[in-house]
DNA sequence: CATCATCCGTAGCCATTGCTACATTTATAC
DNA sequence: GTATAAATGTAGCAATGGCTACGGATGATG
């Protein structure tokens, strides 16, 4: 009495770059926002938006300016690439648009603020596009 | 004219301890479906269930054995604790509930279901409630 | 231009989650 | 009961993201 075991789709395919995947995300985002707010963007700005040493972000700014997301030099600002400014926006619009959604699907501001942060990543287009619809 | 960076609230303090708990209340669900499926729940079965090798599930295994959420002997089925099995029908409802409402947002079944095991960990007992009541 | 605080890089540690390769145990078949 | 297949464990490697400790670079201030 074999039952053949369903495999769950992609989500759990690649946890690992999955998380990776995230962290770009957050950290393009990141960037656009903190070079608006200020000008620019160092190490340590990141380090404190994402509560992280300074060791961290250094590390996956490395990483992201190897992906062609980030540029910067040794003692430098971080900058976004036009390939990490396009990421950004995308992110950014989709952030705003999970934040808004919950805030109109009635959640608290704090609330909705801490959630959208972390679902915003699983957010997949066609869930995107019925939530646009539902703010209509 | 120095701004001061908003830190980001409570999502992004704790990356890895985030990340395994998601694992845990994975497991937990995925130990709690394949013992209803299939009667018993072993490596293997959450090996091919998570697309991961069977070393993978097994070190994770033990991890979560030692957080007294599951409890295996060598070379035996894996099984649910009492605190597992708590956190698994919590995760499990919490995640049908997330399923019902992207499917009632219109979202498709297929993407539904890959979306919802993305956002599930992400929904907090507030979003959880808007859902809820949503759905009625 | 020297000093000093701030910023950033490097070294090196740990935990988590992937993997392959190999060993061992268990179960099945003959 | 023995051979073989399947399941599980163990060893050891890599990538990612945490950290502390330390040292070098930059920039501001006198």
């Amino acid at each position: 009495m074999k039952k053949k075991i369903k495999a769950r789709s992609v989500p759990f395919s690649q946890t690992r770059s999955r998380h990776a995947s995230e962290t770009a995300e957050d950290y393009v985002e990141a960037v656009m926002e903190l070079v608006e707010e200020k000008g620019e963007c160092r190490v340590l700005d990141l380090a404190r938006y994402f509560n992280v040493s300074h060791v961290t972000v250094s590390r996956i700014v490395k990483r992201l300016q190897d992906e062609d997301l980030l540029y910067t030099k040794p003692y430098k600002p971080v900058e976004l690439t036009a390939k990490g400014s396009k990421l950004a926006k995308r992110v950014k619009e989709r952030h705003l648009i999970v934040l808004a959604f919950l805030t109109k699907l009635g959640v608290d501001k704090a609330n909705a603020e801490i959630d959208s942060e972390g679902i915003e990543h699983h957010v997949g287009s066609k869930t995107l596009a019925a939530m646009k619809n539902f703010l209509k």
